[in-house]
DNA sequence: GACAAAAGTATACGACGTATGTTTTTATAC
DNA sequence: GTATAAAAACATACGTCGTATACTTTTGTC
């Protein structure tokens, strides 16, 4: 009664998923608002409150359809440090590409950074909870000190965790309204301001 | 039929200040959460439908008391720039007036925070609706920017908006859980790399 | 096959926030 | 002062979220 591998777990995630796929596609044909928890729960053919049980807010199933897609693409980190000379065209790099995702469905992008926002504060001291996100910064600044054009004085969690901010709000403004400025200069410029900092010379 | 100071005007200020003391004094006395939005009606003794007309959701009462709190010191800007040396002290000034303020309530003050943080980017080209704060950091930053201290290349409003993020998560983040690390030393922590960059030397 | 834990179900409920149409208050014009 | 039109407040009903409770089914282990 303590092991729990195999199939129960294996039937657990493959629900978890198909709740996931019934949702977004309701989602995207009606729009999220308009779309009712009861309705995902009978068109995935399970009672309100197993629904419930997997995703406690309908905002956690849009952080789950981008959390299984960022997965998707964890394999390009190696990579990144044969490819560019240094953190700030890495961060860039990784900024942009990200942007580039979330771009694709702008709605369902600002319902996440608004969530995700908001879940990050909740549980602040659960460092497994933290997005996978944070932790591709901490190692990029962490490589970054060890080359030597990243400060040392400081952590690189305590500079992943404030460059993760940043971004977040960044782009939590820009898809609020994408009208406002273009994002991907100011996303350099944020990355800019960050590394030199605001002091002058 | 156009004009509208006075005495109407007079009457819903009254109203609102009326509501968000009723307000506070239940959730202090109960709790926010345990506190019905129909009790605050009743207590202030007008319909459910009218409070919802003056704050649309529970947490604009939070952000309406402390927006007034934030008023009330708003004098203390001009002196700023006697008292302090550079940049760097008068944010640091302003950092720390504000949490002293906040940790008086550190309930409300997280409720303040997120909420906060959601609405700035409901209404992102509303420049009237912005925070006073982010106006506030931004005058500090443009006297920096004459005086020498601050690089001119950015324009001080978009690194105002910056620094108010990091300042609204950092905070958001210790509200969340006290216990976390000294508030204090952190937003030190914050100014300098904002300052300094994160670049080495 | 017995049995206990986990997962799922059915159902009712409390509270938030919305929407509707009606009544009262207010400012102005006669 | 009385008429009148706009704004504010009201009463009330409603849809939806998310929770809570108690019951049934499925699953893994002995």
């Amino acid at each position: 009664m303590i092991i729990d591998i195999s199939r129960r777990e294996r039937k657990k995630e493959a629900l978890r998923l198909q709740i996931v796929q019934t949702a977004m596609a309701l989602f995207r044909a009606q729009g999220f608002a308009q779309t009712r928890m009861e309705k995902i729960a009978d068109e995935s053919d399970i009672a309100k409150a197993t629904l419930y049980k997997y995703f406690p807010v309908k905002e956690a199933i849009i952080a789950a359809y981008w959390k299984d897609k960022v997965q998707q693409k964890e394999d390009l980190l190696p990579s990144l440090f044969e490819k560019f000379p240094n953190t700030n065209k890495r961060l860039q790099a990784v900024f942009l590409s990200a942007v580039q995702q979330f771009k694709q469905e702008p709605e369902f992008a600002r319902i996440q950074f608004s969530y995700q926002f908001l879940e990050i504060a909740k549980q602040p001291d659960n460092q497994s909870q933290r997005s996978g996100f944070e932790s591709f910064l901490d190692v990029i600044l962490a490589h970054g000190q060890q080359e030597g054009d990243i400060r040392r004085d400081i952590a690189s969690s305590m500079m992943a965790n404030q460059l993760l901010f940043l971004f977040t709000s960044t782009c939590l403004l820009w898809f609020s309204n994408t009208q406002l400025f273009p994002i991907e200069e100011r996303l350099q410029q944020v990355i800019n301001l960050f590394i030199e900092g605001a002091s002058h010379e």
